[in-house]
DNA sequence: GTGCGTGCAAAGTCTTTGCAAACCG
DNA sequence: CGGTTTGCAAAGACTTTGCACGCAC
């Protein structure tokens, strides 16, 4: 999809709940859009976006994240490294993604696998709770570290 | 299994590793295999233990959690409430168990499903990652929180 | 115009670290 | 006895908050 059909997308989320869509909103919702990286931290949405725009602090990012993740346009992540990240929630994606975290490297790679429909039913039957979203988090070697784990372990051996 | 014997093995393998196994590390063992629930954060543990054991410092219960995650002795978690939790590992399980974290009132339950085995093998050949350990969290409302919810939402619709 | 939103700096919370003393093996 | 481990306090990292000013609607 367009990234300016996105945009008015999510402007118009933000207003039809009374929240207004500032120039700060609208300036880090594009650092999302523009980013290659889809999981970024506020420091790295503040980053992004200094340069251009030295007046927006840093405050105003978490603030503006804080909000977001509350209006369910961004996802907060946790992949353990001390700081909340966030991503783009595109709702129009038919299976949902997750996360494989590597052990050595601490590359994240993203991964489609949908099963939240089977496992909503039998969660909500067996435990009485309302599955309303999910996260799932693999965490493993990537191929590099994989391989440099082997030589390691061969050199261990080896003593 | 009795909690004898599980510690006994707690020591065993800080011992294997060269590790010594202190008192403080018994005690803050101690506290998880005493405690009704399961998810402790650092302070939990530090609360837990202070009054019998004034002299163990915070410093050190954070020293020998992350220790004791490296050993794979505790798994940590994070339920978004900016801090760390921590719970026993339990290799013996044959199931792992996931998390169910209600959206209204915080609460966790605990959720037994394993598809490890499955998507271990799918995941390795499509992403050439292998799979160590996952994480699996579902968000929701649990059965008291749904019903608020829908008083919640009738009065809304009321207006 | 009005009240929500922002910038800045200060404060807050959780966690880590430096160092001398204590302790395990 | 020697290298680990600990307690304490201080520092560090990330995030939140108070307040006066500014801007969206």
């Amino acid at each position: 999809m367009k990234k300016s059909v996105i945009m008015t997308t999510l402007k118009k989320k933000i207003r039809e709940r009374n929240y207004k869509f500032t120039m700060q909103r609208q300036i880090i919702l594009q650092a999302f859009l523009d980013s290659k990286e889809n999981h970024l931290s506020a420091e790295d949405v503040f980053a992004l976006i200094h340069d251009s725009n030295p007046d927006i602090g840093l405050a105003t990012v978490y603030r503006s994240l804080e909000l977001f993740t509350s209006l369910e346009l961004v996802k907060k992540l946790d992949f353990g490294d001390g700081r909340n990240r966030y991503e783009l929630n595109d709702h129009n994606l038919a299976h949902s993604h997750h996360h494989l975290i590597c052990l050595g490297c601490g590359k994240v790679v993203e991964f489609s696998y949908n099963f939240l429909d089977d496992l909503k039913k039998k969660v909500k039957k067996e435990n009485a709770f309302n599955i309303v979203d999910y996260q799932l988090k693999f965490y493993g070697y990537c191929s590099v570290c994989e391989k440099n784990n082997l030589v390691q372990r061969k050199k261990i051996l080896a003593r």
